[in-house]
RNA sequence: GGUUCUGUGGCCGAGUGGCUAGGCAAAGCUCUGCAAAAGCUUCUACACCGGUUCGAAUCCGGUCGGAACCUCCA
């Protein structure tokens, strides 16, 4: 089966093809490094780390490039002519790129803790200012844009006279909300719709760069179009981002792409939905944000305590990439437990063995097996239906315990079949999905302790000698340690 | 006001017109020195009103909620 995607531009589901074959070209729009990154910058990176992920598995080799937005844009459209980054500099007493480091260094951290992929390259915003005005000085040469008072403005009505301006986000120019507010610059425009490419620097503006229309600073939707356009092409495979970017920074990114390169710029577009809080979207403005520092450590007031990076990369893959997910601290429990669970059948499946051409005595298991595992990969190129990926891996997950237990025989299904479920859940669990053990990678180091507790344990409970079995059992819960008694007289353990 | 979405059982959430998604919680049973885990069973819902259809959670129209965007935003 083919991978469908659904295309924003286009609005419906198409078979995924990519313009050279064996060959994907993906830019992703990457964080602001003005402050740290927050919940909902946790789901478009583990959005488009499973679709690079599985954009791989299919055999494609993939180059992601998402960038990281250090040049500041302004705050409130130049209402102070000063720019984000800056602002907040002087509020920390920070030099800007000292700022924009620390917030870069924390968002790796971030990522690396929530098994997110590297992206293959990760431009920044200031390292291509002369990209970027090359850029404006061709859209001004092609008589797209014109310049005031040292700033350079886009002019969308004359690109939408022939362009098809709206089409992504289903504006209409003219149906626009008239904005009330006097801003800063408005009046230089032609047309309220026209936005910036590149904007004269006031002089206490610290994060300046010289062009042939005076200092400045370059818009908010060129960087994305210049690093784009150098390092994948005039057209490139897939353009992704959060639905919030659609309108206006996608919608231009399109109309500046297109007339410096005579080509729209992506083929597919890919937006992921929102992370809300309490059905509002965790945002700045909403003033709702839980920062992801504090989701690993449990200190925010709406946490009943902390929660793994994994927990949170299960519970944005519960769901589908362009739904909307209602962040609550029960919905995350729920999604910690539930993995749990799954890790745990994994661990058991791993142990599982069967002798070599074992042939499968119940054939309505072995069936029922195959059927799930064949459901994977269509759901994944069903427009990367995570959700129901986990789904099948839960439906597979009573099956490996039964079997553990004895409740279903190991020769029920055949040696290709357990091999089958091995490799299946290896691939689409870890390296598909992207989760991991965290809980096994941290008791590692206690497997010689935890075996000789066990053995003691195993002594004392062959002599009746309860007292000292529930003993070590009572105190390792109290450190967090959960032992297991099992049919068979052995003991297993798993971290709380 | 406009554009784009959306409304599913106690909670979270998949759902391509007919076939019980799944998870969490709850209850009962089995296993067990006790416990935990596990297995089995139960809880069967689609905002409302019309329409199309043999058949609608799914398609169409309307009503009422909710969200995102139109301003920095993932």
């Amino acid at each position: 089966m083919s991978l469908k995607i659904y295309n924003s531009y286009s609005r419906q589901k198409e078979t995924f093809t990519s313009i050279t074959p064996g060959l994907v070209g993906m830019y992703v729009c990457g964080p602001t490094v003005s402050g740290e990154s927050h919940l909902g910058h946790a789901r478009p990176y583990v959005t488009f780390d499973f679709i690079y992920r599985y954009l791989s598995y299919k055999g494609y080799k993939v180059r992601y490039v998402r960038n990281i937005t250090d040049a500041g844009h302004f705050e409130e459209e130049g209402k102070l002519a000063e720019d984000k980054v800056t602002a907040k500099a002087l509020l920390e007493k920070l030099e800007p790129m000292e700022l924009v480091q620390k917030y870069t260094n924390l968002f790796h951290w971030a990522m690396l803790e929530l098994n997110c992929v590297e992206p293959s390259i990760e431009p920044t915003a200031t390292g291509h200012i002369v990209e970027q005005l090359n850029m404006i000085e061709k859209i001004i040469s092609e008589g797209y844009a014109y310049e005031v008072n040292g700033s350079v403005y886009f002019d969308v009505k004359k690109y939408a006279a022939n362009h098809d301006y709206g089409k992504l986000s289903g504006r209409i120019i003219d149906d626009l909300l008239e904005t009330t507010r006097e801003l800063d610059g408005q009046e230089e425009k032609r047309d309220k719709a026209d936005f910036a490419l590149w904007k004269s620097a006031a002089p206490e503006h610290i994060m300046r760069w010289k062009s042939p229309w005076g200092d400045g600073y370059p818009g908010w939707h060129i960087e994305c179009s210049a690093m784009a356009t150098k390092y994948l092409g005039a057209e490139f495979d897939i353009h992704g981002g959060g639905m919030d970017l659609q309108f206006p920074h996608h919608e231009s990114e399109i109309a500046q792409s297109t007339i410096c390169n005579h080509h729209t710029p992506a083929k597919y577009w890919i937006h992921n939905n929102m992370i809300t809080v309490n059905g509002r979207k965790m945002g700045k403005s909403y003033n709702n944000q839980i920062k992801l520092t504090e989701m690993f450590a449990g200190t925010h007031p709406l946490l009943t305590q902390a929660f793994d990076p994994m927990t949170i990369r299960f519970f944005i893959l519960q769901s589908h990439y362009r739904s909307p997910i209602d962040f609550s601290s029960e919905a995350l429990q729920s999604s910690e437990k539930a993995l749990k669970r799954l890790w745990e059948a994994y661990e058991l499946l791993k142990k599982i063995t069967a002798p070599d051409g074992q042939l499968a005595t119940d054939l309505a298991m072995e069936e029922k097996i195959v059927t799930l595992i064949h459901g994977l990969e269509n759901f994944m190129d069903d427009d990367f239906s995570t959700a129901k990926v986990l789904a099948n891996l839960f439906e597979l997950a009573p099956i490996i315990n039964s079997i553990k237990d004895g409740h279903i025989a190991v020769n029920a299904i055949s040696a290709n079949t357990l091999q089958l479920m091995k490799e299946s859940f290896s691939i689409y669990l870890e390296d598909i999905l992207g989760l991991r053990n965290s809980a096994s990678i941290k008791s590692n180091g206690l497997n010689g302790v935890m075996q000789l507790l066990i053995d003691i344990r195993k002594e004392a409970k062959e002599k009746k000698d309860y007292a000292t079995s529930d003993k070590i059992r009572k105190q390792l819960l109290a450190q967090g340690i959960i032992l297991k008694d099992e049919k068979d007289g052995n003991m297993s353990w798993t971290l709380e």
